[in-house]
DNA sequence: GTGTTTGCAAAGCATTTGCACAAGT
DNA sequence: ACTTGTGCAAATGCTTTGCAAACAC
């Protein structure tokens, strides 16, 4: 399946490349490079972070994952690239994903209102996750 | 106004930082900090871009702008913080807003759905905007 | 006058790049 | 075999920091 994309995509299929590719794409916590990196090495542990970079430029390119950029040069992966909404905790760091078809009526607003052609989209919303203020009552 | 504001957050009022913020609070062209520096420097020939990055980080912090960070350490404000949308053009890379109560509603469905208390938000479409696709048609 | 801010230069980080060697097709 | 990819180290570029002189209050 990896393999395939890549030779299709005139890339050679590596086992650093296959890995990196197999944990970006099917991680749904929203990794950065670090995260990725730390995990590769486990089956490769002489990788290299230039390699996760290179390949992790592959996989955007491709279309097949997108770039979250936050502050401070905080960089995340997602592979869900069906329209839905990212819910970032200021606590505890996580992001959630939630779909709603109210996304893609959004989206396709944009197009009608603004006469711009939507191509992807990236929609972030900021605060509290449950879990973190469930734990706030009982401080 | 502006030097009431710092003041009343504890800064000193400088002209610098004055200039900063009248430039970043009054811009709907979504700059970056080489924009706020050039202009700044109009006034103010010999400020420094440690002194916009420090003055945007109070702005920030005091919640008067978003940061809204994109690849390649690409890096924008928006005094604008009213639940909007952002049309990004792949093209030109201009940035501009629309409003629709939509938005609204969305973030409030984040609480009720997934019980996710939000506190801000970013909502960006990328696509290409009217004037492009306009211009992409006398090729 | 006192504590903060400025501007400079240096440091810090995430990311990219150049290159010799290794590996895929 | 030929071409592309890997891993290392160096380079890049944005942002932050340390510090002495200047400034706000």
């Amino acid at each position: 399946m990896i393999i395939q994309a890549l030779r299709s995509k005139g890339y050679k299929a590596t086992p650093q490349r296959i890995t990196v590719c197999k944990t970006a794409l099917s991680s749904r916590e929203h990794p950065n490079v670090q995260n990725i990196y730390r995990e590769v090495k486990k089956t490769h542990p002489t990788v290299s972070l230039a390699t996760i970079y290179k390949t992790l430029n592959i996989l955007k390119e491709s279309g097949l994952v997108q770039e979250l950029n936050f502050s401070q040069g905080q960089t995340r992966f997602d592979p869900y690239l069906e329209p839905h909404i990212n819910m970032v905790c200021l606590q505890c760091g996580k992001i959630q994903d939630l779909d709603d078809p109210a996304v893609k009526e959004l989206v396709k607003k944009v197009y009608v209102k603004a006469n711009f052609a939507p191509t992807t989209q990236r929609i972030d919303v900021y605060g509290v996750c449950g879990q973190c203020s469930k734990a706030a009552k009982f401080k």
